[in-house]
RNA sequence: GGGGGCAUAGCUCAGUUGGAAGAGCAACGGCCUUUUAAGCCGUAGGUCGGAGGUUCGAGCCCUCCUGCCCUCACCA
């Protein structure tokens, strides 16, 4: 304890001198009769002199003496209370006098409204739920610093309301997203986090470790493949909002773990993916955000559905002058855009390193790009018209990737060649097993369908217009602080 | 991993050419029974991220370290 501040020697006095007045600092259930924000927003003047009871975090006090202002702050808005030494006795009000903005407290009273005409809690009683022992950050300009609000979250949540609504808001988009689906007559499922073959994407995967088993796990980079055996055994609508998890870098639009949806329909294909994903995306945002229209960095994006459609092979042609088949146009015009060893990548990377440089950043409205080439999708069917292109979208929109669909690949003479195919080019780091057992409950019988995969948390920067994948994860992964560790340590 | 930037009181921020570390809010003491970022009077609060170096003298210049931000690379 010898490392304590001023400040929280401070409180820890005027805790103790609670103590001494006999009241418990750490109070138990407190039942509200009101939320803060209800009770001031749909306030009526035939309520005035109505008992209610509220809870919440004192954020400002402004005190004249006999008489004293407060404002209590809970999730839902806040609300004035007024504390009078007359009307709560002499005992009661050496105890407001005892507070610290930051404690959590229960008021009750009668509600009415000041002479300036604000809806205030006249308080008769007064129960202190929480001391808090650390002052909190400003009341006025909040918490700033970045790196505090990101790893101080509460704080943040406490000081920054925007931040609070947003952390809101992010539940009922994704509450939104489930409920479409379950309207759609989809339903939810959970499938393993922990595999021991990774599949369905190429990422390095984290490792872990099960010691009754004595067996490697990975945690998921993907849960496609569980929910296609799903589809085999017979389910056939099903969707799964959960997290995966890649070893890979941290940007402003990655996490190492990270919110995926992912849906699959029996007997759909990509196209029934292009209308449900669009149609989703707009309803969720009318219901959720009540608009179809955001800003973006600098950009605004209008979500309006249809989407317009256009075919990897053109907008490749159209962004990068390219032909997609043209081996030789492919590394001239990779060579020109900087590409190291352009003549010795594969046409595949190549591809890509020219789509990512020339289209992705450009596309901002969302956009289906269709028909990429089949060798970079080893689970989705190839298009009929031609077996070079696979039967599958990507949406872009606000410069990245915001979905992903096929038209699922359910032969499994061909899947297995995939595989084969994927496992000789796979890249240093990811894991190279063929998974024996889907393939086998593919061998069953899999139906045809559509399967669509949607980065949550990147639909949610675009929602609420945050151009950081971590300002809309709660606790987005930072290298742990050291010295807070060992200060925390020293002073419990 | 490369390049650039930031780190000063609990919080938000100033700090000039290298010459005595500041403000607002918060805190503490006092006055005050209708305030709204309450007000007035007074007080206290600092390892200037850490470690070295240059200098008569470093918050400021140099080197290294730590964390974060931006950007590039990586990343279906």
């Amino acid at each position: 304890m010898e490392n304590i501040s001023k400040f929280t020697a401070d409180r820890l006095a005027k805790l103790r001198r609670m103590r001494e007045k006999g009241i418990d600092p750490y109070g138990g259930a407190f039942p509200k009769s009101y939320d803060a924000g209800p009770l001031v927003d749909s306030y009526s003047e035939d309520q005035e002199g109505e008992s209610v009871a509220v809870a919440g975090r004192l954020m400002a006090v402004r005190s004249h003496g006999k008489s004293t202002f407060a404002d209590l702050h809970d999730w839902t808005g806040k609300v004035q209370v007024h504390f009078s030494q007359k009307r709560v006795g002499d005992e009661l009000y050496e105890v407001v006098g005892l507070l610290d903005l930051g404690d959590i407290v229960g008021v009750e009273g009668k509600v009415g409204k000041t002479r300036t005409g604000e809806v205030t809690v006249f308080a008769e009683s007064l129960t202190v739920l929480s001391k808090a022992v650390h002052p909190l950050p400003e009341k006025y300009h909040g918490l700033r610093d970045i790196e505090l609000r990101s790893r101080h979250r509460s704080l943040d949540l406490i000081a920054n309301r925007e931040s609070m609504e947003q952390a809101l808001q992010r539940s009922e988009i994704i509450a939104g997203l489930r409920g479409f689906l379950s309207e759609q007559g989809f339903i939810e499922v959970e499938t393993p986090m922990m595999q021991a073959i990774p599949g369905g994407a190429a990422a390095r995967p984290f490792i872990t470790h099960h010691n009754a088993l004595d067996i490697d796990l990975y945690l998921r980079i993907s849960p496609e493949l569980y929910l296609k055996r799903l589809l085999c055994g017979g389910m056939e609508r099903v969707f799964e909002i959960n997290r995966n998890f890649r070893n890979e870098g941290v940007s402003n639009k990655h996490n190492p773990e990270f919110t995926m949806l992912e849906v699959y329909e029996a007997y759909g294909d990509y196209e029934s993916m292009m209308r449900l994903v669009e149609e989703m995306v707009a309803t969720v945002a009318r219901d959720v955000m009540g608009r179809l229209e955001f800003t973006f960095g600098e950009h605004e994006i209008d979500l309006t559905p249809p989407w317009p459609r256009r075919r990897f092979s053109d907008i490749l042609e159209e962004y990068a002058d390219v032909e997609l088949f043209d081996g030789a146009d492919l590394r001239r015009r990779a060579t020109e855009l900087g590409v190291d060893d352009a003549d010795e990548q594969h046409h595949l990377a190549l591809i890509d390193e020219v789509f990512k440089r020339t289209v992705e950043l450009e596309i901002i409205h969302p956009t289906f790009i269709t028909h990429q080439p089949a060798e970079l999708a080893p689970l989705c069917r190839r298009s009929p018209e031609d077996p070079r292109l696979s039967e599958r979208f990507e949406v872009l929109v606000a410069g990245f990737e915001l979905a992903n669909a096929y038209t699922e690949l359910n032969d499994p003479a061909v899947q297995r060649e995939e595989f084969v195919r994927q496992l000789e080019r796979r890249d240093e780091g990811t894991v190279g097993r063929l998974d024996e057992e889907f393939l086998l409950e593919m061998e069953h019988g899999m139906p045809p369908a559509g399967g669509l995969g949607l980065g949550v948390d990147r639909l949610l920067m675009i929602l609420l217009e945050k151009t950081s994948l971590r300002d809309v994860i709660l606790f987005p992964l930072m290298r742990p602080d050291n010295s807070d560790v060992e200060s925390a340590a020293s002073s419990g």
